[in-house]
DNA sequence: CCGCTGCTCCCCCGCGCGGGGGATCCGCCT
DNA sequence: AGGCGGATCCCCCGCGCGGGGGAGCAGCGG
């Protein structure tokens, strides 16, 4: 019996790494490719595949909506999500999304096929340095704040802390935004409250770290 | 006569890709493999590739430094760059070290042959995007600074810049490197200096937007 | 109608930060 | 021997930033 794997993955020269790794193995197959996860559940529902390698980062629907629209759907397959760095945000999203397991992009070959087989025995496949980072938020939350919170930042909010990100300071962006300085102070002030962050540095931070500014 | 192509970027899954995609050509052949840029000036002088496909950003010693060592050599291998983004900094920086053009992690496989075919031919290979991105800056620095230049700090100044990336305060960072807070500011200072940056935050940007940081 | 939220602007105050100087010590290279 | 760059520490000074208040106005939903 061999092991059917379908590939979403935006970048074809993954989709094609992974399909050389994954076709090397007489016991494996790939059933399908999609460059996004627009088309996923149709392509599970026509080649019903045991695992899916999914890429988190995609245009249009990403991995973690491909995920959750697998799950919902009462599919048998088995989602292995790929990911760029173990402590991502789309990690701990992903899981909540059903994925059940994570690989790294920097993956061996071998690492990847060990993945696949695990995800396919009905196991989950987790990092240490994910799990930690998992346990750590949780005792955060469960205490004081919560998560950054990036989202619940108003839309001025968020123009703001993007142009902070940008190396601006209050006084070029009251000029940029047509408005007081003091305005663009409460707006920071807000920013920082809401983040938890203690000044505009530690903000940044945030909004590069996670995910918010593009890098 | 084949065209001979030597693979270096630090993920194997990308490598594999790569590979599958050369190999599949009849008139292409892939003549050597690499991880980082450590072992590129020897991989080049045993295997001698018409066309190295080197990967900006690895670990240890990059792909522009990587570049710059094959040029200072005198290698006749055209270097054509693998980056994520367009608009890179990374790319003008390789374009400086003497690379012969540049190919999106995202492109088709297609894309990757033409662009292999171009630079053997003595051709360089660049985006619109990136050369419109180029003239800015060009119209830019004219007028003022110039590059980046985080590779001109000091080992110290580094780590400074590490810790203000972390959102740091001087105290905390004196704290942690177990120095005076006025040395701390004195780093601080040459980091600003040297980057052209106008304070911290600016300066923490540079180090997310340079991938001197990981995000 | 009233309350809530988001956006706007204002005040005072303390402090961390950045600019501009200088000084000492060490190790390396010439 | 002398020079030089790196790392360390010190001074003064001005200003932007962040904290803590308050206030007016629009839109939206109960």
């Amino acid at each position: 019996m061999t092991l059917r794997v379908a590939l979403v993955d935006d970048e074809p020269l993954i989709r094609r790494g992974l399909a050389a790794v994954v076709g090397s193995e007489p016991d494996m197959a790939v059933v399908g490719e999609a460059g996004d996860g627009t088309g996923v559940l149709d392509l599970v529902g026509r080649t019903s595949p045991d695992v899916v390698l999914m890429d988190v980062r995609m245009p249009r629907v990403d991995g973690i909506a491909a995920t959750r629209a697998l799950v919902r759907a009462g599919s048998a397959a088995r989602v292995l999500v790929l990911t760029t760095f173990a402590n991502d945000d789309h990690v701990f999203e992903a899981l909540a999304a059903g994925a059940d397991g994570f690989l790294l992009k920097r993956s061996s070959p071998e690492e990847v096929l060990h993945g696949i087989r695990t995800v396919a025995r009905g196991e989950s496949l987790l990092f240490p340095d994910a799990v930690r980072e998992l346990a750590r938020r949780h005792a955060r939350s469960t205490g004081s704040t919560g998560d950054p919170g990036l989202d619940r930042l108003t839309p001025r909010e968020q123009e703001v802390l993007r142009l902070m990100a940008a190396g601006l300071s209050n006084a070029e962006m009251a000029d940029r935004l047509v408005v007081g300085v003091e305005t663009v102070r409460s707006h920071v002030a807000a920013v920082l409250a809401k983040t938890g962050a203690r000044d505009r540095t530690q903000a940044v931070v945030l909004a590069y770290r996670s995910g918010f500014m593009p890098v």
